[in-house]
RNA sequence: GCCCAGGUGGCGGAAUGGUAGACGCGCUCGUUUCAGGUGCGAGUGCUGCGAGGCGUGCAGGUUCGAGUCCUGUUCUGGGCACCA
């Protein structure tokens, strides 16, 4: 019997399926262990060959874990809520759900071929009211609480109306968007409308007027990760600042959480970076400067309380909302003519224009330690929306300051022994204090650190400010103006926002005429009909961010069909959270941010057992395409090989990587692909043609998408498996190169002949040698190891050694080949299985138990070493492996070839290094 | 500017401080075949006829011994960024 792939795959596939082999159902019996991967956005393009890799990772690892006896949870779904979909519903008037359902139906039938081992009866899409339902049911909740900084978590916000009916804010110890104080009479004298503003500061979900970034092109506000570099992350379009009243969560509130949970997470050190970078956390003073002539005084932040005798001006955001309080009538003018210039302004123009602007409000602040009388501006490099969007500036040791006061000729006092600030600041926080000193406070002598700690000392006691800590991680805004996406459980009492009870979800998204915007400007929902209370009132027509379905999908697979709960307390505190989550690093600062928050958040209520909900996390590294290059002669129809192009003018031109094997181009496909070429003419090297190549991203304009499908039909999916995993380490970025696929598959092959010669089934029952010993033991070790540290491609390096071994000693023992067969099982689950049954065992080989290796085989007769002198090699000794040390060392030294080296010298000390070497060090 | 990764053959990449280059691709030779392909066997870091010499971005250091540890430097990839 030959090695027939597809026949193969496609029987176990639909065993499988039929046997539910891969069902999972809690088990108090047996240890859990839930593998997730992130679930895909399903795009029209479909899975292109780079998309799989984190799954098949996953999929081992699963398997490897349900081996080792333990109850693996494995589900997958679909991310079904985004863009494209709207998108593509805008231009053809085709709903989006059909498009996504097509594309799901799509994604799963290139997913089965691949013959990953999920629970399908799992599956969930985001975009199903039994799944959304939960996802409103949360913002509900959301909605219904605030967060304590005293309990440091959130309670209902029922608790805080009861404080509020008692003491007003007195006590109270909240989150909030600003700060508020009033009393209990004050709170009662207010009416519904009043009472509601004023908890909308409370809420974590909350309505509030915020700078958001709107996209016109997009026609939606978009959160800070979908935005980069002042264009939208989806379609690279301009994005601009614009005060919207929009819905939002308090993401910010858990700021310090977030940052401290990193540290019990076992995620790599980069990303947990990347999501320290993120929050932000900076731990500074807020300082109160007095305006001169005028009962107002200004907050600032600073890092670098210990400036505070360089401070040579003070700076406001142009939104800060002291701006109106400052300027003067005689600069009026000039300052509304700034801030205009600036808001007509782009993020992206105000970032790319980094040339110093500004302007004199008229008004002078006194510094509250050195007494000074210092000049208030506004520019626009201080940003509204951190801190408090007014900063004291210090030329002489900041960079942003100093470029700014060099350009308004405002003065600059160095504060540290030595910094020349003629040309640039000195921002180093390093060195001895000097010119700081007054009746207040003397800063002059001390290092920088010091003088820091002094200065917060000083500004509490004396009641000018205090230490404070700022976060840079916003509140997520999480309206979005489109249609596809959850709708909000929300609707508006005279113009109150209340929500919908429980009994009303899942509010279900209607039915529009068209997916645009309306034409008075209101979201698509504003064309649905009756999109009302049974009451009348009227229903939010914002729709829900992509990111809210993906926020806690981990916990609907615990339970994915529970109609009471989002996930029954017994499944929860049964699989807990997730113990492996393989995905891409681009979720470092969306997804991965907010599924932690909103975790949280139902870890406060109780709803969950865990806080964190990824124990460990592995991202898997992109995978580049590899384009393939023909080069046509110009003006000509003629195409010259790789190696011969230099002696022609040619035009390098993308040709299809599906037409290319091995760089080499087949020629008769390059023919058929397109009318043009038909008629080419080829100008060859050694008889073919040979086509350059470059690494690019894989898409369709650079004809270097790779289709998995196309590589599972023609070597079959376990050679795609093992292929993909053999390309280099996971989590590197690599080229996707069909070149060296056919060593895999040779592999598989190879493999097939331990079992087959022709139709003859070679299995025997007899006694392994010493040698299939060694070599099985020796492969069940180093896999186990490779798969608990995820080095893939080496176990296949393993894969290989032990298969040529084994077939060099020609083994057919049953019991080596069985152990064989689990251990490949996790990399190439068809082959393995259809094997495993050829062999007569009952059942998949899923149940089977991982085998355990004994040291006792691995054992070697005859150890040689190698002699070296002070480090150099030399030669080679041989000796039984359990010689004692002293006998190697003896040995060494009396060896024939250690003569020439001891010649007149003497021994200072030899070293044994167990199995490896003898070193001996002379002089 | 700040913070992470990472520089090893023609290529992808292996190497608990202990014979650098496992495994695979490619290439060369032989063999099977009418032939091509496949299969099988041998070889393949550079240099040299050879003994040998030189080799892990660069420069130092620690060590009997460094791709691996330390210091500096440089290049590449990624993340963050008027964040006070």
């Amino acid at each position: 019997m030959e090695y027939n792939h597809r026949d193969i795959e496609s029987r176990w596939q639909n065993y499988w399926k039929e046997h539910g082999t891969y069902n999972t159902e809690v088990d108090k019996n047996r240890p859990k262990f839930y593998v997730l991967d992130m679930f895909p956005y399903p795009s029209g393009a479909g899975l292109h060959v780079g998309h799989p890799l984190g799954y098949i990772a996953s999929d081992i690892y699963s398997r490897y874990k349900r081996l080792n006896g333990f109850n693996v949870l494995h589900p997958m779904g679909y991310d079904a809520y985004g863009l494209p979909a709207e998108q593509y519903a805008i231009q053809t008037g085709q709903h989006p759900e059909v498009t996504t359902v097509n594309n799901i139906n799509r994604y799963r039938s290139q997913l089965d071929k691949i013959g990953f081992c999920y629970d399908w009866n799992r599956e969930i899409k985001t975009c199903d009211p039994e799944y959304y339902k939960w996802t409103q049911w949360t913002f509900i909740r959301m909605f219904n609480h605030y967060y304590d900084r005293d309990a440091d978590k959130a309670l209902p916000i029922a608790e805080l109306i009861e404080k509020f009916e008692k003491n007003g804010t007195e006590g109270v110890n909240a989150a909030s968007s600003q700060d508020m104080s009033f009393t209990a009479d004050e709170w009662k004298a207010m009416t519904d409308k009043e009472k509601s503003d004023t908890l909308m500061n409370y809420r974590i979900a909350y309505l509030g007027n915020t700078m958001v970034n709107w996209c016109p092109k997009l026609g939606t506000v978009l959160a800070n990760d979908e935005v980069s570099e002042g264009v939208s992350v989806r379609g690279g379009y301009p994005v601009e600042q614009k005060l919207m009243y929009q819905w939002c969560l308090r993401v910010s509130a858990y700021a310090p959480r977030l940052l401290e949970g990193l540290d019990r997470i076992d995620w790599t050190d980069s990303l947990k970076e990347t999501q320290r970078n993120w929050i932000g956390r900076s731990e500074g003073a807020q300082m109160k400067f007095k305006v001169d002539g005028k009962d107002l005084e200004l907050d600032i932040f600073t890092t670098r309380a210990d400036t505070i005798f360089g401070v040579t001006f003070m700076v406001l955001a142009p939104e800060s909302e002291y701006v109106d309080l400052v300027v003067t009538d005689s600069q009026r003018k000039e300052v509304d003519e700034y801030i205009a210039a600036i808001k007509h302004k782009t993020e992206r123009e105000r970032m790319i224009d980094k040339k110093v602007s500004g302007v004199f409000t008229g008004s002078y602040a006194i510094n509250p330690i050195a007494g000074t009388r210092i000049p208030i501006w506004i520019s626009d490099y201080v940003l509204a929306g951190y801190g408090t969007g007014a900063i004291m500036a210090v030329p002489a040791h900041d960079s942003r300051d100093y470029a700014f006061a060099r350009h308004f000729n405002l003065p600059v006092i160095p504060l540290i022994e030595g910094a020349d600030v003629s040309e640039e600041s000195f921002d180093a926080k390093s060195g001895k204090m000097i010119n700081s000193a007054s009746d207040k406070l003397d800063l002059n002598g001390m290092e920088v650190k010091d003088a820091i700690a002094a200065t917060k000392e000083f500004i509490e006691k004396e009641g000018i400010g205090k230490v404070k800590v700022n976060y840079r991680l916003r509140d997520a805004i999480f309206s979005r103006q489109r249609y596809w996406g959850e709708p909000f459980p929300v609707y508006y009492k005279d113009g109150i926002p209340c929500t919908m009870d429980d009994n009303q979800l899942p509010l279900q998204l209607p039915e529009v005429d068209k997916y645009l915007p309306t034409e008075s400007g209101e979201p698509p929902l504003g064309r649905a009909k009756n999109w009302h209370t049974p009451e009348g009132y009227p229903i939010e027509l914002c729709t829900m961010p992509g990111f809210a379905g993906s926020s806690a999908y981990y916990l609907r697979y615990m339970d994915p069909r529970n109609g009471n709960e989002l996930v029954s307390h017994e499944a929860n505190d049964y699989w807990r959270n997730v113990d492996l989550y393989i995905g891409g690093t681009e979720h470092a600062t969306g997804h991965l941010i907010y599924s932690r928050f909103w975790n949280k958040f139902l870890y406060d209520l109780g709803l969950v057992c865990e806080d964190e909900p990824f124990k460990k996390l592995i991202n898997q590294g992109m995978i580049q395409g590899r384009s393939n290059y023909v080069y046509r002669i110009k003006d000509t129809n003629t195409f010259v090989s790789y190696n011969l192009r230099k002696d022609y003018d040619v035009t390098p031109i993308h040709v299809d990587v599906n037409i290319v094997s091995n760089d080499i181009l087949d020629i008769e496909a390059f023919k058929n692909w397109r009318p043009e070429f038909a008629t080419a003419q080829f100008i060859l090297e050694d008889g073919k043609y040979v086509c350059g190549y470059a690494v690019e991203k894989m898409s369709k304009s650079m004809f270097n998408v790779v289709n998995p499908d196309d590589i599972v039909e023609k070597y079959g999916a376990d050679t795609l498996r093992l292929y993909e995993m053999f390309l280099g380490p996971l989590e590197q970025s690599k080229p996707w190169d069909t070149n060296g696929i056919d060593g895999v598959n040779r592999f598989l092959k190879k493999l097939w002949g331990l079992f087959y010669k022709g139709d003859t089934l070679l299995v025997d029952d007899a006694q392994p040698t010493k040698k299939d010993l060694k070599s099985i033991h020796k492969l069940i070790k180093k896999v186990s190891a490779d798969i608990e540290n995820f080095s893939f491609n080496t176990s296949i390096a393993a894969f290989m050694i032990c298969v040529n071994e084994l077939s060099q000693q020609k083994c057919h023992s049953r019991e080596v080949l069985e152990k064989l067969l689990i251990v490949l099982n996790p990399f190439a689950p068809h082959v393995t299985e259809e094997l495993w049954h050829i062999l007569g065992n009952e059942g998949s080989i899923c149940d089977a138990q991982w085998p355990s290796y004994s040291e006792e085989y691995l054992k070697e007769d005859e150890v040689t070493y190698a002699v070296s002198f002070n480090g150099k090699a030399r030669f080679n000794i041989t000796v039984p492996a359990d010689m004692p040390r002293d006998e190697v060392e003896k040995t060494a030294i009396g060896a024939e070839g250690a003569k020439k080296w001891l010649e007149g010298k003497t021994i200072r000390k030899v070293i044994v290094v167990p199995g490896k070497i003898v070193n001996i060090v002379i002089g």
